[in-house]
DNA sequence: TTAATAACGTTATCATAGTAACAATAATAT
DNA sequence: ATATTATTGTTACTATGATAACGTTATTAA
């Protein structure tokens, strides 16, 4: 008889491997906005930065934007809202949506993280190769479309 | 006066890219468990992975070795403990320590979860090739690196 | 050998996430 | 025109994740 069990190396699984440069990551960026004075998250700041593109999107369009689902955006939202740097205003048109706009100090914002978070991911991708770089994102790609097949 | 804000390319910005990735490959994990009748996380699953490689650790080795926290190992360990998968034992010599094992039915679990999730992460990671992979990895450590600067 | 320090696991708080249910509103189907 | 269906945002519940505080137990320093 024999043993058919298989070994599964986490270590060298990707969604292992993903997941943990996710949380570090996320941490990383965390702390680096703190030490410069700002309490902002990683989820926090990709919903800014969607919003310094794009404002004036509803609530479901932003989370789409930003791939995280409405309940999530509620919560984030209102996060970003406490700490003064959006504001939401209901469309007149259609009673159910409410588009989400940057304050004054939502705006400012803009110059003072974008160079934080630049150094930040120049510091943790410091020897990574343009080639290497392009890789990554080209696995990305490959998964992303996995997924929804 | 010249404008010196600069741009931050969300949907370009590694940090971003990861973090969808993660979220996504945890909830498919998650839900290929869920359709063989598995409720189990992708965060119980590397536990349970780690446990089938060496059992007796105690609980804040076992979080080093799963890049996780105590406070998290915790409620790992509780949801796992509350299936019948996992049992802790006081350590005689150190009370300090909860050395962790598997049970009966956790360790039965293996040749059950370990088919699924080759299957999930050759379906996630169709079309990319060996050498892809292996930069995906290289980036990975070049970054982990980089963090504990 | 006490006193200070450190390590372990737990609890608490807040912020993501997934899922489901809900009220309010809009679109549609007959 | 009214009844059904769909969409939006919120709330609730559970699970992760970072951080901090705490009691218990070991270690160390004096």
């Amino acid at each position: 008889m024999e043993k058919i069990s298989r070994v599964f190396p986490l270590d060298n699984s990707p969604g292992y491997i993903i997941n943990s440069l996710a949380r570090e990551m996320n941490a990383f960026l965390y702390r680096s906005f703190r030490e410069k004075g700002f309490e902002i998250t990683a989820q926090q700041w990709a919903v800014l930065n969607r919003l310094w593109e794009m404002e004036g999107l509803h609530q479901s369009k932003l989370a789409q934007q930003t791939t995280k689902n409405r309940h999530n955006m509620t919560m984030i939202l209102k996060q970003l809202e406490a700490k003064g740097f959006i504001e939401k205003r209901s469309d007149a048109e259609d009673k159910r949506l409410n588009r989400v706009y940057l304050t004054k100090r939502g705006k400012a914002l803009k110059e003072e993280l974008i160079p934080i978070a630049i150094k930040t991911t120049e510091t943790l991708f410091r020897g990574v190769s343009i080639e290497d770089m392009e890789v990554f994102k080209r696995v990305h790609r490959m998964v992303i479309k996995n997924l929804k097949l």
